[in-house]
DNA sequence: CACGTATATGCCACTTGCGGTATATAAAAG
DNA sequence: CTTTTATATACCGCAAGTGGCATATACGTG
């Protein structure tokens, strides 16, 4: 349970970080809210928590537990690199609008390409 | 091994998918370049064509394997839910910057938040 | 203090994923 | 056709994560 992949790769985890989204929430809010049994919730909640998923305070017999960002960053961060692969597709849609409004006006020099390489179209598999 | 996040908390299959950002490339290149063992590549590879994270060809007795971004964009879309958390920590540098810039001019009105809601302050842990 | 509520933890059984090794398949080379 | 190269697959053993259940801990209430 090192990395913060294996922690968000449990359903009933992402379920929780969704939940806390909307505002922070008791153990037993959570075991309501998700139909999940309190010593599960504990669980994962434990594992958030050591992995700085979530953060806790306490309220008299309670724990509000509440989101900690920093983690889900790093996923964020990790994901950058393949941004440039999803945008190809935007690119080419704003190739070809470009052209639906300005049709030919005689010849526009290329411009420069100021964005990131893009993949090469590939052959279907 | 269902879903998407399964399949990238394993830190051989995401170094693959790094390593394919940077072009398409064969088993045997995979295996050289990350080294390991041929026979986990291939497993690994297979996962991840299985779940759609990559598309092969044929040459010869080469498979030559690229990346497909689309379950990434699913990562992606699921961790949308969480950046306005991370947001917040750059609006709160705005407005000190923005103290900064301009130093208590009398008393200006307060500006109506034109952002989504922001998660409230925490008393640390 | 006894009791109820809220949460955490310990234990156990089960599943599943991974690494390693050997082997199968398939294409090229000789 | 035999050999070599490239990749896939089958089998096995192990480790780790998860759910379920029981129980411990801690706080509030009467």
């Amino acid at each position: 349970m090192e990395s913060v992949f294996e922690i968000i790769a449990e359903p009933n985890r992402r379920a929780i970080l969704s939940l806390l989204t909307i505002s922070e929430q008791s153990v037993g809010e959570i075991e309501r809210q998700l139909r999940m049994p309190q010593p599960s919730v504990s669980k994962h909640l434990r594992v958030l928590r050591e992995a700085g998923f979530v953060d806790s305070t306490v309220d008299a017999q309670r724990r509000l537990y509440r989101l900690n960002p920093k983690p889900l960053q790093e996923i964020d961060t990790w994901l950058a690199q393949f941004r440039r692969f999803w945008s190809a597709h935007v690119d080419a849609l704003e190739r070809y609008l470009d052209r639906m409004e300005h049709p030919q006006p005689a010849q526009s020099k290329k411009k420069p390409g100021t964005k990131p390489p893009r993949p090469k179209p590939r052959k279907t598999t």
